[in-house]
DNA sequence: TATGAATGAGTGTTCATTCAT
DNA sequence: GATGAATGAACACTCATTCAT
C-alpha cells in the first residue's frame, strides 16, 4: 500500500461520512489528497470500489473488538460489554460509522441490519438471556440491538448527546434481572 | 392542486423513497408521473422544493395521530400508545418515513433527531415516567426513544421483521413499573 | 390600446433596458408588469414582436424631434440643434436608446446605422455643410454623426458625465467656419 | 496551453462576436471547435471564465500598441498616432473588439468607458492639447475621444465603410492648431 | 381579453471514467 | 505508479411558446 493510495482512502472516508458517498466527487477528494484523478481509478478502478475498499477494511478493524466480547464467559459481564460497544466503537471510528449509516439504499442486504451487522454477536446475546433465565431470550435480544441501534444513531448525530446515563440505565435493567 | 401535481408529487414520494433523492433523477420524475420535466419545476421551483413539499406534506399527515396520542390522560395507556406509534405510522406511510430517514445528510437540524422528531411527544413521555414515580424520568425517556428509532429503522427496512413480539416485552417492561 | 398592454410596454422597455433583451425572461416581465405571460403572446405573437413594438414605439416619438430640426432654415441654425439632439433625445427617453444600442447583433441593418440611424437629417446636415462652403461637405458630416454617435453612447452609459462643455465646443467649431 | 484550449478560445471569440455573447450556446462552441463540451468548463470553469479569458488575452495583445503610442514625444505626432489607433487595432482583431463592444451590459464598469478604455492614453492626449496651446484641453481631449469611439463603432459594423476621408479631416484639424 | 397550467427543446454544468504519456 | 487532458452521458433548470378555459 503506497503512500499515495492510503492518502486517498483516508480522504475518501472523511468525505464520504461528512456528505455523503453521492454528493463526494472523485475530483474533490483527489484535490483533497494531493493526487490525480486518475489514480484513484488505477487504484480502485471505479468509486464504488474505493467504497467497498473502505467498507472492507472498516470492517477488519471491528473485528477484534467483537472477538474480544465473544470471548466473555460470564454473560452479565458479556451484556454490559455488548452495551458498551456502540460508545467505544463509534468514538474509535467515527467516520466509518457514519459512512456505513448512509449507505442503506446503495448496497443490497449487508450494511442495513440492525445494530451493526453484527450477527455473531446477537447469537451470543441471545445465549446469555437463555443463561440468565429470561422467559423470551430471543425477543429480548432483539430488543437490545434495537436499542443500541438508536443509541448508535444518535452517537453519529455529533449532537451534545451523552450517552453515559442512557447506557447505565440499560446496563441497570439486565444487571438485576 | 391540479391533478398533475399531484402525481409528481406521489411519483416523487415512491421514487425518492425507493433509490434515495440523489439517485433519482427530475427527469425519471416526470417520465413516470407523465408529465413534461418542466412542471416539476413551474410548481416545485427545484428539485429541493419538491422535497420540502413532500416533507411538510407528510408531517401534516402526522400531526392528528400525535395530538390524538397526547390527549391522553392516563400516563400508561399514554406510553402504551407511544409504542404503538411506530408501526402504526410507518405501515400507513411507510414511503414518507423511508425517505425522512435517508435524509439526514441532506437537511440541517430537523430530520436527524432522534425517533421522528417529535419533540412534543418526547415532553409528554418525561410527563408520564415523573407521574409513575421513574427515578430518572428524562433518561428513562430518551431510553425509550432510542428504542423507539432502532424500532422504526427496523420497519422500514423492509424485511421480514416482525414487531408484535418486541412491542409486547417493550410495553410490559413499563406496565409493571 | 389597453392598460395591460400598456404595462406590459412599460416594463418590457424598461428590463430590456436595464438588463438586455436576452437576459430578460418573458415570465418577469409578467410577472413585473402583473399580468399573465400568455397576455404578453397574445398581444405581441412573440418576444420579437415585443421588441419590434417598442422599437417601432420609440421612432414615433422620435419623429416629431426629427421633423422640427429638418424645418429650420438657417444652416448653422440647424447644426447646432443637430448637436443638441443627443442630449434631448437620450434626456427624454433613455431607456429606449439603451434598448437601440443593445440590438445591434440581433437586429439587422436598421439599428447598426451611424449616429440614430436618421438619414434624413444626415441629408440635411450635408447640404448646411455644403451652403457653409465647406470644401469636403459629406466627409465633414460622417465625421460630425460619428461624433454624435459617441455623445450619444456617452450619455447613455449614466456615468456622471457632464455633455454641455463638450457641445459647446463643437458647435463653436461649425459657427465661426 | 494545449492545442484544444486554442482551438476553444478561437472558435469561442469568433462566434462571440458573430452572435453575441448570450446567443453563442457552449455546445456550439464546442462542436465547431472539434472538442468536447466538457472541456470548456475543465479549462475556464464556466461560460463567463470564457470570456473573461478572451477578454484579458485581447487586451494583452493591445498594450504594445498602446506603449509605442505613449513613447511619442512630438504632441502633433503623438495626436495624430492616436487618431490612426482605431483603425489599426480593429482592423487586427476585429472580433476581439467586436465582442468587447457587445457587453456593455454584462460586464461592470470596465468595458463600458469611453473609446477603448485606455486612460492612459487619455492623460497623454490632454498634455498634448496643453503643450499646444488649446484653451480648454480636457474637453478637447474628450471631444477627441468621443468622435474616436463613434469611429470605432462605425469601423466594426462591418459595412463598406471607407474611414480615410474622416481620419484624413480629423488629423487636418489638429495639424494646424 | 385574459389566465395559468403545461410543454419540450435547449442551456450551462457536473462527473465518473478513459487513455496517452 | 502516476499524471492530467479529454470525453460523453447525465443532470438540474430555464424559457419561449401553446392552449384549454
Amino acid at each position: 500500500m503506497t503512500e499515495k493510495k492510503e492518502h486517498i482512502l483516508q480522504t475518501a472516508l472523511r468525505l464520504f461520512s461528512e456528505q455523503g458517498y453521492e454528493r463526494t466527487p472523485t475530483s474533490q477528494i483527489a484535490r483533497e489528497a494531493g493526487v490525480s484523478e486518475g489514480l484513484i481509478f488505477r487504484h480502485f478502478q471505479n468509486k464504488e470500489g474505493l467504497l467497498a475498499a473502505l467498507i472492507s477494511l472498516g470492517k477488519s478493524r471491528l473485528y477484534p473488538l467483537m472477538e474480544q466480547v465473544l470471548a466473555e464467559q460470564n454473560p452479565r459481564t458479556l451484556l454490559a460489554q455488548v452495551i458498551d460497544l456502540p460508545v467505544k466503537i463509534i468514538s474509535q471510528e467515527k467516520a466509518f460509522w457514519r459512512l456505513q449509516m448512509s449507505l442503506k439504499q446503495i448496497q443490497g442486504e449487508d450494511a442495513q441490519n440492525s445494530f451493526l451487522s453484527l450477527q455473531p454477536l446477537y447469537l451470543a446475546v441471545v445465549q446469555c438471556f437463555q443463561k440468565l433465565g429470561f422467559a423470551e431470550a430471543e425477543t429480548e435480544a432483539q430488543l437490545l440491538f434495537l436499542t443500541l441501534d438508536g443509541l448508535s444513531k444518535a452517537l453519529m448525530a455529533e449532537s451534545a448527546f451523552d450517552p453515559e446515563p442512557v447506557i447505565q440505565l440499560l446496563k441497570a435493567r439486565y444487571q438485576q434481572g
